[in-house]
DNA sequence: ACTCTTCTACGAATAATTTCGTAGTTAATA
DNA sequence: TATTAACTACGAAATTATTCGTAGAAGAGT
């Protein structure tokens, strides 16, 4: 059981999203999941959560024979994270060509720009 | 000279902000930036722009004989490219929860601030 | 109790990425 | 011209990430 302080991987990453969005799972469920949209085998996801069980990025219940994992990462945290880096390596820093792309990307919807336009009062009303 | 429709790898991006910097360099002036926050030796880097080279990424200028590389990836599709795999990987595609994550990376200037606002007028403006 | 299914453990193969050493060439300089 | 410095080519080792097969344990159904 090492430390955790590296990035989750790609893999990683897709199996996190799963937790994140269910709580918790066993192998099957989140098995289940992942094969649907892209072909995988049982054994790779059972893997791939013993592997991210010895970096200590999740954390299986073993109280049941199907052990049910949890994420030990907190979503917001890696969101930040992730975005922390590619506004680093991608951007040089500039905030606001990396939400330039993010909105060219693809047209978000009126109430997405709301929401925004909402952190941006929030975000100026703190530079005061 | 395969295809270039892979994503960049961590590496590789690493030259490709260098190149989009600099316009074009030489392995040596390459090396001697990414030496500098990195150690790294100068073979290495050769190599990797040859792996690029034979990608499709990058282009030499082999007219002198310290070969001059330039990017055939833009930057501007790059980043697109990016912030969209983020946007859809970790956010569920919601624009507003990544643009969250990244006023609170940190604080933004206001002028930064002032820009992503101009931003926001223009896609309420397509979204009409 | 027997069989079938489902589960974990885990080694090991494969794939992808990165690093580096060695060889040989060319240019600069003593 | 001889030596030294800087360069490219490239195989191959090292590292990291991903996939998968096989073995065996545990429960469920008959």
């Amino acid at each position: 059981m090492s430390k955790q302080n590296q990035k989750p991987t790609e893999a990683e990453l897709e199996i996190l999203a799963v937790l994140w969005q269910r709580g918790a799972a066993t192998v099957r469920e989140v098995y289940e999941i992942l094969n649907a949209s892209k072909p995988t085998g049982y054994t790779t996801v059972l893997k791939m959560l013993q592997i991210m069980t010895d970096k200590g990025i999740v954390e299986p219940d073993k109280s049941n024979r199907a052990h049910v994992y949890r994420a030990l990462l907190e979503q917001a945290a890696t969101q930040k994270r992730f975005a922390a880096d590619l506004l680093n390596k991608l951007f040089g820093g500039s905030a606001s060509q990396l939400v330039m792309r993010v909105l060219e990307t693809e047209a978000a919807s009126n109430d997405e720009l709301a929401q925004i336009r909402q952190m941006l009062d929030e975000a100026e009303r703190k530079n005061r």
